[in-house]
DNA sequence: CTGAAAGCGCTTACAG
DNA sequence: CTGAAAGCGCTTACAG
């Protein structure tokens, strides 16, 4: 396989320096046109391509971001990474991907590869219990946008989904079509700092003077399982519930099968909303009405964070909040 | 920011020189045992970590490999991707991912831009139309992988799921429980070249000595509703049918709406296999036969075949096959 | 408008 | 077992 073409060769067939070719390559002010045209005429012929290892070395900059993400398998990223790669490729740069697996050490050994590779920074979903790690990494040199965290650093930024906020939008939507005893299914597994939708949830109960008494609210493993077992009990407790918030929309699907148990009709005797948006919910019946978190523009923003941050040096004041939205089919 | 620490930096501390450090960091032989440990406690105390871009430029090695995918939604994606990083990471290498959304154009653009970061290869699942390029790219210097693709080029290596033998094992299935009536639906935008499971099924049918009567195989929309009207044309040309076999699960879905809509009950009337083994599938009554692609296999298939080209220099004196199973679920 | 020199952080090839 | 020199392909900072 032949020698990579170089400037140098560029610049020896057409008779100018390297330094010359560089600044028609970089589009750098300081050449005549017709040198311009010389240049290129080259450089098409000799197929040269710039090297941006070399390039990298001398500025520092390998117009390289990472993303880690916990599992790619996950259908919450793919879209998320589509949208991504696309923003990043509009402003020239590729994107490493890493699966930390949901692991912290191996999260901590991929940032550490991006520090060797000399990515200009990276968007990271951190994996459970990744969190410390990420202080130091940024300390070592790489800028960092954290999805759905909160880690406050001079070189780290934050964008959130308003994933609070699309809780509050579900239960302003139960109150508006008049529901009043309201029950939600949710995730044993979120840490209490990590708890937006049974945050928003509450928030929005206690604006709408909401009676919420204790076991209205159920922690179970977040699967359709849990949800089925978590709805059984709130109809159980609470012979008058008229709607159900679950966690995502696995849940949401026991929760209806519940319901369908029970002898409840949905939406009519209990209106259920999810959470997600994923395609299963639009395959049962009712369809699902599901809180959606906007993937493709939390794909850009985060980039567009990142490289802002590369521009400034600094991370934005406050955390980004990307929008959630309800979206409304026939559950409630 | 501080500047990173080099190599230097270390051998400064130490009071020996880069080379004796390269030598510790590389596990080069030709130290003894007592610098090693000097080194080594420097390299822990500074912080070092090597530089990949200066690495680079010297060795010609990036330690990146690509992966271009039409699609990283497609769900048939992200599993592969898991297992492709999973197995680069175990070899030292990291992962670029680059969506080409399906675009020829797209596709060129980013293997340009692979060759310019440096990759040391590349895995492709070319877009529609992205075939014939790539022994150009392959010319210019970068090791290529293409999944589902046969190209022969001194520079090229293929991995394919054994999709043929997939399609065999289905129609294989329907006459060892007694089927001789068998239709497929298929899709109408794949090009003659690339209707494996077609020739499989064709190929199956006649060692069974099948009667394939025109019409049997109908070329549609490869989508639920495809599926759907495929599959009523077949039941109303062929009323005796007893076995359809679909292009992949979507329009599989579709058939057994056909199906039901017929008054025929699948499997008793009607045996159907689908292919690909989507979730959807198993929520469906009867849940969904089908034929999957082993994608964790295909991905580190990929990875491994191209690392040892870039051993070698040469791809594999064959096409790589990677086998397709036969789930039984409830339909077949 | 153009170029000569230095240097980014490493490894290669050689010498001792 | 160890090191001095050259060079990978560029850009930076300077001079003209």
């Amino acid at each position: 396989m032949a020698r990579p073409v170089t400037l140098d060769d560029v610049a020896q067939k057409v008779g100018v320096s390297a330094r010359t070719v560089s600044r028609v390559v970089n589009s750098e002010p300081g050449f005549s046109e017709e040198t311009r045209a010389r240049v290129q005429a080259a450089i098409d012929e000799l197929g040269y391509r710039p090297n941006f290892m070399a390039r990298g070395l001398v500025s520092g900059r390998s117009q390289a971001l990472g993303f880690v993400v916990p599992d790619i398998t996950n259908p919450f990223f793919p879209q998320i990474t589509r949208s991504m790669h696309r923003a990043a490729r509009q402003h020239g740069y590729s994107l490493f991907l890493c699966d930390s697996e949901d692991d912290g050490r191996e999260q901590a050994a991929l940032l550490d590869s991006m520090l060797s590779q000399g990515s200009d920074g990276a968007i990271v979903f951190p994996a459970i219990g990744g969190e410390q790690q990420l202080m130091a990494v940024a300390e070592a040199g790489l800028p960092l946008v954290l999805m759905d965290s909160h880690v406050t650093h001079p070189r780290i930024a934050n964008v959130n989904s308003d994933i609070r906020g699309g809780a509050e939008m579900a239960v302003d939507h139960f109150v508006n079509v008049g529901r009043r005893t309201i029950g939600m299914v949710t995730s044993h597994h979120s840490p209490p700092q990590r708890r937006w939708r049974e945050t928003g949830f509450r928030a929005a109960a206690k604006r709408h003077n909401l009676d919420m008494p204790r076991g209205r609210i159920i922690r179970v493993e977040p699967d359709t399982d849990g949800g089925y077992r978590a709805a059984l009990d709130l109809i159980n407790s609470f012979p008058t519930i008229d709607a159900i918030f679950a966690y995502n929309d696995t849940m949401a699907l026991g929760v209806l099968a519940a319901c369908t148990e029970k002898g409840r009709t949905v939406p009519d005797d209990i209106a259920v909303i999810g959470f997600d948006g994923i395609e299963l919910g639009q395959f049962v019946t009712p369809k699902l009405s599901t809180v959606v978190i906007d993937r493709p523009t939390v794909g850009r923003v985060t980039v567009e964070t990142l490289l802002a941050m590369l521009d400034t040096g600094e991370p934005p004041a406050e955390p980004v909040v990307v929008p959630t939205s309800l979206v409304f089919m026939e559950s409630a």
